[in-house]
RNA sequence: CGGGGUGUGGCGCAGCCCGGUAGCGCGCUUCGUUCGGGACGAAGAGGUCGAAGGUUCAAAUCCUUUCACCCCGACCA
């Protein structure tokens, strides 16, 4: 393997490509858009796992597990659902050695499944609210794949709730919304826009898509995170009703929402520069890497020292890893750790023990503390919020930047093609006319933002007055 | 599916035009010296040249067929 990786500035798919492979995240499996997820990528995911995990439950929703297989006939039940999904499920034909009866599509989502089930356990108001979460692989034969942002099968969370009215369910979709924004933006450090999809990006299926987009380091918008008010469409489609207080029978409201490792993709283009990755602290499998510097006649000395640090760093729960390889050189690990995102390092030789200090790396500022041995672990318990409150302002700023209003289809134009990022415009609402941007321009609607100007505006493309700002985009 | 490209030790590549003993760098193994920004020396291990067929005394190299993967476009978390 060569040093270093392709610059972000030369090449920003290779760069991404580059400090995956590099900083073992992911590798490509034998099959055509499949990824094997390293343990130092799984690392990560677990740690989104546990988080998001965490404010689920706290919101009131339990885990369980539904099955891989779906009868290809579910999949039909939804008109829209069926004509999203169609082109990109897998199907299995055979089993044991037999033509199937009826073929079997791996889930590419499990709303028809989950529905099916739901059918038989919803009979009363009683049995709402139904707020049930799972984690799972899922399969989408996309054409073009990419590490983490797209791979065939993924790893992800689908919530699927069951309530008993349009309110409640809809208050549920924007609930998960906000938790996806504080989960990206105060655990990853990835400022989003939460807004609505226009009506030909929303989920097939839903009646309302609403979604968290991020801006990568390339200006390019992530959609990374969505949530779904389904309306009584799958209750239809597989005859979910209950009965209410009144003794009438009525079709249930529905949600689903979902974040995938994809994430990962996302956490990875939004802080990494050009010696690799660089992970905010709150996710970091290691928050700190110690590199001891020795040779036989000083190991002694300065091991005594870092197990030490070890233990402080253990008692106050920072997560530390100890690089102590004899066979590399102390070089070759801050490169490697680098690479590979730890947010500190610290580096402690004879040198230092005889001062009584120790050399502290930051790794997104590169700067540089000498500080004393006595003052080091409430330094670096320090600077896990402070280095993870940096990241998410630098990228921030860097959304800032990066970020024009368009008032002139030509203005408009000149910013998708020369500088990128984000543009805020207004649009009529027009289905044919973000047909039409995107056709010239690449750019598509990322989202209607909640976060809406006072004044009204005209439509970018045709002129028409038009009340809704929309966020425009090159997307992932 | 359209356009482009690549298949040769684990990884990255050269060799192919012009057929004649399969090579280089990195990595790996062992030993020794090193160790504060990608250390050095010595000795080793490791390849049915993507697959099938053909031409030839002889094929990584020429011809035919085929498969796979990558990049760029049309679809998508």
């Amino acid at each position: 393997m060569s040093k270093g990786v392709t610059k972000q500035s030369d090449d920003f798919a290779k760069w991404y490509t580059d400090v995956v492979r590099q900083a073992k995240l992911a590798d490509y499996g034998p099959v055509k858009g499949t990824m094997v997820i390293r343990p130092y990528g799984y690392a990560i995911w677990e740690n989104f796992q546990r988080i998001l995990d965490r404010m689920f439950k706290d919101t009131g929703h339990v885990n369980a597990y539904f099955p891989l297989f779906i009868p290809e006939h579910f999949m039909h039940k939804e008109a829209e659902h069926v004509e999203g999904f169609a082109p990109e499920v897998a199907v299995v034909t055979h089993g044991g050695g037999k033509k199937l009866e009826e073929p079997l599509v791996v889930r590419p989502t499990s709303e028809t499944i989950i529905w099916n089930m739901y059918k038989k356990w919803i009979s009363s108001y009683r049995d709402l609210p139904l707020l049930i979460n799972q984690w799972a692989n899922v399969v989408r034969w996309e054409m073009r794949t990419r590490l983490f942002l797209r791979t065939t099968e993924f790893l992800w969370q689908e919530g699927h709730t069951a309530h008993a009215t349009a309110e409640e369910a809809e208050e549920e979709t924007l609930k998960i919304l906000e938790v996806y924004r504080t989960f990206a933006e105060d655990f990853m450090a990835m400022p989003v826009i939460t807004g609505q999809k226009s009506e030909s990006e929303k989920f097939a299926g839903a009646v309302r898509t609403y979604s968290i987009e991020a801006m990568m380091r390339d200006g390019k918008a992530l959609q990374s995170g969505t949530s779904h008010y389904l309306g009584q469409n799958f209750a239809r489609a597989f005859e979910v009703t209950f009965q209410n207080t009144d003794n009438q029978e009525e079709l249930v409201y529905a949600t689903s929402w979902g974040v995938s490792t994809r994430l990962v993709g996302g956490l990875i283009m939004s802080h990494g520069d050009d010696k690799g990755l660089i992970l905010p602290p709150r996710v970091a499998p290691y928050q700190v890497v110690i590199i001891p510097i020795y040779r036989d006649d000083t190991r002694a000395l300065v091991m005594e020292e870092v197990n030490n640090l070890v233990d402080q760093l253990d008692k106050v729960n920072v997560r530390t890893t100890v690089d102590d390889d004899q066979k590399s050189s102390p070089g070759f690990k801050f490169n490697e750790w680098e690479m590979k995102g730890v947010p500190m390092r610290v580096e402690i030789g004879p040198k230092d023990v005889e001062k009584g200090q120790a050399v502290v790396v930051i790794r997104h500022s590169g700067e540089k503390h000498f500080i004393k041995l006595t003052e080091l672990a409430a330094f670096l318990d320090s600077h896990v919020e402070i280095i993870q409150d940096q990241l998410f302002q630098r990228a921030l700023d860097f959304r800032e930047e990066n970020t024009h209003t368009a008032t002139t289809w030509d203005e408009f134009k000149d910013i998708i093609e020369n500088k990128g990022g984000f543009v805020k415009a207004f649009w009529n609402g027009s289905a044919d006319v973000e047909e039409k941007i995107k056709d010239e321009t690449k750019a598509t609607i990322r989202c209607i933002p909640f976060d809406q100007p006072e004044a009204a505006g005209k439509c970018i493309y045709t002129g028409e007055d038009s009340t809704q700002q929309v966020i425009f985009a090159k997307a992932y």
